[in-house]
DNA sequence: GTATATTAAGATAAAATAGTCTTAATACCA
DNA sequence: TGGTATTAAGACTATTTTATCTTAATATAC
């Protein structure tokens, strides 16, 4: 797996709070529940991201987490390294330490290339332009419901 | 990490037979010595690849393993496949389960591409083509450090 | 056949990751 | 002020991955 369970977690969460317009807190109950992720677990991401300056969060009622920027400030990449740090950069599918350019191992030239357009897309892709995309993605699956049902 | 440990092993192993030219058997205890792998746990992992019909095998005096087939009919993804399976076609970044074309997660659209590119790679790159580049690349190690005794 | 070299297999241990549960801290509201 | 809602933090458990150790099986050579 590129991305650890947690990653993919925060990755979930943050991107439903993006598609959720309104711009109140929303409590980590609700996002646990719609996307049937454990509510201690998923707090315990999501503190990671508050820490990383990603989310804000606030207790008490009405209280809840929600992003720290507008969702087309905060990337894919920025959520990554929130919980799962940048080993894109730093490691590689070898993993090799204190591999790279200097002392490549036998993948590098292939993988290499690879990677840089992992990253770019993470570096390019941001939590509103994912959100967009899902709701397309959401309304395309209403409409082939709706003619499945003809 | 995009591959697991054991499967990094079985790589960087598979790799080393393939470019020690000899076609005899080399013992698994001369591959860990040269790889600084435990010899214990790089055994398992090659019997693995030896069960997927990668490697053969030889107990006794003389034996140790030895690729099954030429170098270049083993492919990057064959020795993949074998310690991880095939998660790389099935699974994914979010790994959300039954996802794909028919119901794509928010972040298909930008990964499918991606996860392409990497199959593609792992498909046309083998063994022998890796061992080749890790030769030039000790070669070129060679050279470089002659240059800075000068 | 006996000793030796080697992989195969399984039992166990250690470390990393994932998940649960409990308590504390903070904020609101009546 | 006291009760409730909510995140924060930490202890604990479970699972998976990684690593080690021991014993078995098999082949060779003398
Ligand atoms: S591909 Fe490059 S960065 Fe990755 S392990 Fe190999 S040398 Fe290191
Ligand atoms: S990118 Fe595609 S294959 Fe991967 S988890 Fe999302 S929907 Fe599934």
């Amino acid at each position: 797996m590129l991305l650890s369970k947690s990653c993919i977690y925060a990755l979930r969460a943050s991107v439903l709070i993006a598609s959720k317009k309104n711009d109140g807190f929303i409590t980590i109950r609700e996002l646990s529940d719609e996307l049937n992720i454990s509510f201690h677990f998923l707090t315990k991401v999501l503190q990671e991201m508050t820490k990383a300056e990603l989310l804000e969060s606030y207790k008490g009622p009405n209280g809840g987490v929600k992003l720290a920027r507008p969702a087309n400030k905060i990337t894919f990449m920025d959520v990554v390294e929130s919980i799962d740090g940048n080993y894109m950069i730093n490691e590689c599918v070898l993993g090799l330490p204190g591999c790279g350019v200097m002392k490549p191992c036998a993948l590098h030239d292939q993988w290499s290339v690879l990677k840089t357009d992992i990253i770019n897309m993470m570096n390019e892709y941001n939590l509103e332009a994912i959100a967009k995309n899902r709701e397309l993605q959401r309304s395309f699956e209403r409409k082939s419901a709706q003619l499945a049902n003809l």
